[in-house]
DNA sequence: ACCTATTAATAACC
DNA sequence: TGGTTATTAATAGGT
């Protein structure tokens, strides 16, 4: 139906394919129309073209989502429930790990325990006393870094007193010249090989050690 | 296009509108493969008629749930609401619980403690030693329960080697009438207040008590 | 977008 | 339903 007749067959001409398209559709929609109105019919009609822009008809008297509705109920066919099975099983899975680590840290804290037999109770036992042994030794950890901060900051403490006794002995004197010229030369018993910033910085906790 | 013009509106005569339906479904779904190839396009039609029937067409180069999947993406319209956001939503959640019995049951393990300070790592050794105290507790219930079996043992064993040696005695005695008249009388160090079948049985551990 | 020769769809009828 | 055919509707190719 046109000047000439067409095979149906892909239209290679880019132009002429996007026309044809375009009116082709409008022709679908059409019918669908009015087919909906002549004979009470639902029709609905999704086109997508070539570059993937959408076209929708649906009939008046219903939605699109009804009619999808429908058509489980007629084909049997499941359209989106393949998805929420999927998810479906996910969440299963999901719960049972969630569940075998509940029973793992039920075990762990020691409830639960009369659904083991003495066998099962070996390798909780030593996941507790090895748990235990790395808690405590990050403890000591801790405990050994807070003791060298001290003394740390004890000597700092130290080295400022002193410092602060040459100033105000040199105050006293109005000796200005021997202040500026500074304490480098006179704090010979507390020698700087570390800049002065770092030297007076706590140590902190290196909270990213170890850690993968 | 036909032997006389028609209105588009509903055809009233129910035989004339259900050939008419029919006719036109086909030349629709016609139309519907004839644009598919001509312009690579992707064409769904879902038909139902008045009395119900379905009719449907999609594209080879596609499927029903693949359209209506690009069909979501384009109109940002949701066909199958709530229902996958609420299964999604639930993903998320057992998956955050997850991930926080993980951190849990790690630290329990002494692992990734780094990325706790000290006073963090108090509850957690709280926890294990607790824990530890429970199994601990639990396998002295089993040994207890074990060395009480023992005794019990033991103790049938001397009462069943006692009456051996009876039976024994009365054999070489030839006294049968006594040995048939049964050793009840004469066992009488050995009061029987459980019946025998249970006295025999070696305790189990209940390992259903306490459970919830 | 519009035009129109030509083909395709289909209404009425069997 | 399926076939026939007169008639209308859709549209291919051109502007």
């Amino acid at each position: 139906m046109g000047r000439g007749k067409i095979e149906i067959k892909r239209i290679e001409n880019s132009t002429n394919r996007q026309v044809t398209f375009s009116k082709r559709r409008n022709g679908i929609i059409k019918k669908a129309r009015e087919i909906s109105v002549l004979c009470d019919a639902q029709v609905s009609v999704v086109i997508f073209s070539s570059s993937g822009k959408m076209s929708e008809y649906c009939s008046p008297s219903t939605s699109l989502s009804k009619m999808l509705e429908k058509y489980q109920q007629n084909s049997g066919r499941r359209l989106w429930d393949a998805k929420h099975e999927n998810l479906s099983a996910e969440i299963d899975r999901v719960k049972k790990e969630n569940d075998n680590m509940q029973i793992e840290l039920r075990h762990l804290k020691g409830e639960d325990l009369n659904s083991l037999n003495p066998k099962e109770l070996i390798p909780i036992e030593e996941a507790l006393q090895n748990g235990l042994t790395n808690v405590r030794d990050k403890q000591m950890d801790y405990l050994k870094m807070l003791k060298k901060n001290e003394s740390l900051l004890e000597e700092e403490n130290k080295r400022l007193s002193y410092i602060l006794q040459h100033h105000q002995q040199m105050a006293m004197n109005g000796n200005v010249r021997d202040m500026e010229l500074g304490y480098h030369q006179k704090d010979r018993d507390y020698p700087s090989q570390m800049p002065m910033a770092f030297r007076v910085q706590p140590i902190q906790p290196n909270l990213q050690e170890d850690k993968q």
